[in-house]
RNA sequence: GCCGCUGUGGCGAAACCGGCAGACGCAAGAGACUUAAAAUCUCUCGGAGGCAACUCCGUACGGGUUCAAGUCCCGUCAGCGGCACCA
């Protein structure tokens, strides 16, 4: 009988259906695994091939916890708000919230083509208003804790969406959706306060099963550092506190700078000799995107503020100030000291302005390029730190700068709060209303959701406020505090609010008291594998761990961090190796392959492709090695016999594979372990049959990578249950130790001869048969044997001389 | 510049703790079946030399440690990803 794929997979798909096979219960007494894949912006394009390589391989984790017992929880949903179905709304007049519906149908189609075994049941949608009221609801408890507040600052602002873009989402100056430039503005801002956890988030990674680049990433990102906070003071009175992480080179200060938008610039403009000067170089400044900045970095600018000197505190000493875009507004404390002896930025400027260097820490010779080892320097005019290393003169002065009232040791942090507005329609609307009496009030939790109002056009206006803005019927309300007319915030939230908390949303979909029971929370959390992109590292995962962790300690969730274990998949490719795109004109549509090959090649080829966590080329002739593969498998049928045991030719070749295939799938190495079923194929073709219990085996380790064609033959074999809810196979280790092994014999490290001897034979034994050898014999003629290395099972090399 | 990863046949890749390099698959070549093609099956398949058994070379490059190195150490080059004036 031919392997009638279409058919067998319309079948199947349709009986899981029917028989909940996929959906997790709620009987909190089972052992539970909770296995996730980040869930897709349902684009306009459909399902892109690099989806399934993701959810495939959680699918088939997902299915072997099945079948090893687990009560598994592997839900989907719709990560749905977001800029392309807003910019397509505004082109074509229609409601993004019909857009959205139908991509969504169109993903759901493809997923369920593909077998997944996603619990349809519990399928969510963030733009769903039973959803978002609870993204609402977290806000609320954010503003409550003191950990949301509006704020009036620069921003990162794109031209084209005419939208502020938190910093995570500008690449290289320019905005990471739409590559128009970014520039700095001023605006009133939501911004949530991820630097309180910066620590935490730092400190909670050393638990956690993720794999080492992205807790490498993530901690970069986040970015800690040491050093110390000095005050020093100035000729104009008031003081200026300086960040650094090198309070040991104090002496060395020769001048200051402080950022273009520092608040002392303003404060000492009318004490300044060059004023026009220096309000030039800040609206220059301002002027810059980000690119700008970045491509003049080079090459250093700056302007002294002439009129005001600084005085470092540990000598008494005048020094210039400067203001220069070097110095950045939103780091540290937006001031400098600057030690061009032993920091090449400041070498570089000082070079450029002809400033004095002096030497602090001896070493390297300054006045061709600055001296930063740590390690090996010991310091000099430094008066009291003189003969220090840099650790003990960091040290000693921190504790002179305390006694003396002008420092402290500090730590700081890359990572900057996460600006949370954004000037869109197709967001969840903040929950929050302005009132001239009383301030910004929180919304009742009674009036949640917030619904998101209709509107005539949904494009930003020019002066870059919310479309929401222009419906003043919705805008104006009452003051939930004091009841007197109010104004509601008009901005929404970043798509990143949707997905920071959607995996407890799964755990109980349908709650209408709280985001999900306690009881529901406690059973599942935390996800016990999360798989995704690793561009979403420094975003996504960081925002969700920090809600996650808020959630923790308001007491919703009882685990502080939301993922037990992280991994990530590489990225596939097109053919000619290039990102697949459109205009690059590379694009496979998964629908193609599914309707030439099926969904069970689809899976197979998509796992076989090569390492998991790998960058992989897309290459449609090797597709067609798995559907042989699997058209081999299907032929099985015809060459079974009725014997329920394992011959005795194949029964360790099996003890092995189940081992195999499972410890790969543990490791991400799908490829290996369909190498590994393909091999024995290629053993029980050569036998030229098999038995109804290898059978039964092998197809039973198929299932989670191709879960049709096995459920298929697995009735035709007379199984009255589905196979998904078979028991995962067994081995013996024993039997996985072969009775003989090939051992290899090696004549000064070269091979000389293979003998095949018993598994547990030893040493003398193997020697004696090797020196019968003839090829060794030979070798070994007329030399002296000065050492035998012997490796049990696997090798005797004999150095003779 | 800094951090991280990678470099193995014509191609995708394997190789646990240092122990037979190239498993498995693709492509290619030869043959069988066929009127023919497709499909399927059998064999060959890193390079050089030899009729052959076999020998030598070979995991980006240059050194080193070791009985033994794709694997460990030092240095160099190339590619990919992330960050990028963070004091």
């Amino acid at each position: 009988m031919k392997y009638d794929f279409s058919a067998i997979e319309k079948k199947w798909q349709q009986r899981w259906d029917e028989d909940r096979s996929f959906a997790a219960t709620d009987d909190y007494t089972k052992p539970k695994y909770y296995a996730l894949v980040e869930f897709p912006y349902p684009s306009g394009q459909g399902l892109h091939v690099g989806h399934p390589r993701s959810y495939t391989a959680l699918d088939i984790v997902a299915r072997k916890r099945r079948m090893q017992g687990y009560n598994v929880l592997y839900p989907m949903g719709w990560d749905a708000f977001g800029l392309p179905a807003e910019n397509y709304a505004i082109k074509n007049h229609v409601h993004p919230a019909e857009f959205t519906r139908k991509n969504i149908a169109h993903f759901k189609a493809q997923l369920r083509s593909l077998g997944l075994s996603f619990d349809w049941e519990r399928e969510i949608n963030t733009t769903d208003p039973e959803y978002y009221k609870w993204t609402q609801w977290i806000f609320l408890q954010l503003f409550k804790k003191g950990l949301a507040y509006k704020k009036e600052m620069s921003v990162n602002w794109c031209t084209s969406c005419k939208c502020v873009l938190a910093n995570e989402e500008v690449v290289e100056g320019v905005c990471e959706r739409c590559h128009s430039p970014v520039v700095r503005r001023d605006k009133s801002q939501w911004m949530l306060k991820i630097t309180e956890y910066a620590q935490r988030l730092i400190d909670d990674l050393d638990g956690l099963d993720y794999i080492e680049r992205v807790k490498i990433q993530q901690k970069n990102w986040i970015g800690r550092s040491t050093g110390a906070e000095v005050t020093f003071g100035s000729t104009a009175g008031e003081d200026i506190v300086v960040f650094t992480t090198r309070p040991d080179t104090l002496f060395g200060a020769t001048y200051m700078v402080l950022s273009p938008e520092h608040e002392l610039v303003k404060k000492w403009m009318p004490l300044l000799r060059n004023q026009e000067e220096v309000k030039a170089y800040q609206q220059a400044a301002a002027a810059k995107s980000d690119l700008e900045r970045t491509e003049l970095n080079k090459d250093k600018t700056g302007v002294r503020l002439d009129g005001v000197r600084g005085i470092n505190p540990v000598n008494g000493t005048e020094i210039p100030i400067f203001i220069s875009d070097y110095v950045l507004a939103t780091y540290g404390t937006g001031a400098i000291m600057a030690v061009p002896a032993h920091d090449e930025r400041d070498w570089e400027f000082a070079r450029k302005f002809h400033l004095p260097i002096i030497e602090v820490v001896k070493g390297g010779n300054v006045q061709e390029a600055a001296f930063t080892d740590c390690a090996t320097g010991v310091m000099v005019n430094s008066g009291m730190l003189d003969g220090l290393t840099v650790e003990e003169a960091k040290e000693k002065i921190i504790a002179w700068l305390s006694e003396n009232g002008k420092g402290q040791p500090k730590v700081n942090y890359k990572l900057r709060d996460w600006v949370f507005s954004r000037q869109r329609y197709w967001g969840e609307p903040i929950p929050m209303v302005w009132c001239d009496k009383c301030g910004w009030q929180p919304l009742p939790e009674s009036e949640l959701p917030l619904l998101l109002p209709e509107v005539e056009s949904y494009e930003p206006t020019d002066d870059g406020e919310s479309p929401l803005s222009k419906i003043t019927d919705w805008v104006n309300t009452t003051c939930p505090h004091c009841g007197g007319p109010a104004k509601r915030e008009t901005d929404t939230m970043p798509q990143w609010a949707g997905s920071s908390w959607y995996f407890l949303r799964y755990c109980d979909p349908h709650n209408d008291k709280a985001l999900a029971s306690k009881e529901a929370l406690d059973y599942w959390a935390p996800v016990d594998w999360y798989n995704g992109g690793m561009e979403h590292t420094t975003l996504h995962l960081l925002y969700s761990r920090f809600w996650h962790k808020f959630l923790y300690d308001i007491g919703v969730v009882n685990t502080p961090e939301p993922y037990a274990k992280r991994t990530s998949h590489g990225m596939i490719l097109g053919e000619n190796g290039e990102k697949m795109s459109k205009s690059r004109g590379n694009v496979v549509n998964p629908d193609d392959i599914i309707r030439d090959y099926g969904a069970d090649t689809m899976r197979l080829y998509e796992m076989f492709i090569g390492d998991f966590e790998k960058t992989a080329p897309w290459s449609p002739k090797s597709i067609k090695g798995c559907k042989r593969f699997l058209d081999r498998v299907w032929s099985l049928l015809d060459k079974m016999t009725p014997e329920e045991e394992y011959s005795p030719e194949l029964e360790s070749a099996f003890h092995k594979l189940i081992k195999k295939v499972g410890e790969d799938v543990e490791n991400l190495k799908f490829n290996t372990a369909i190498a590994a079923m393909m091999t024995v194929l290629n053993q029980i073709d050569e036998k030229g049959s098999v038995t109804k219990g290898e059978l039964r085996t092998f197809i039973t380790l198929l299932n989670p990578f191709a879960p049709h064609l096995t459920e298929e033959m697995n009735q035709q074999m007379g199984g009255e249950t589905l196979l998904a809810r078979a028991a995962w196979p067994q081995y013996d280790p024993e039997k996985c130790v072969a009775q003989t092994v090939e051992m290899v014999v090696q004549i000064c490290g070269k091979i000389k001869a293979r003998i095949t001897v018993a598994a547990d034979a030893g040493q003398e034994e193997v020697t004696a048969i090797a020196k019968e050898d003839p090829a060794v014999k030979a070798a070994l003629e007329g030399k002296q044997v000065l050492k035998e290395i012997f490796v049990p099972g696997k090798l005797l090399n004999i150095v003779a001389k």
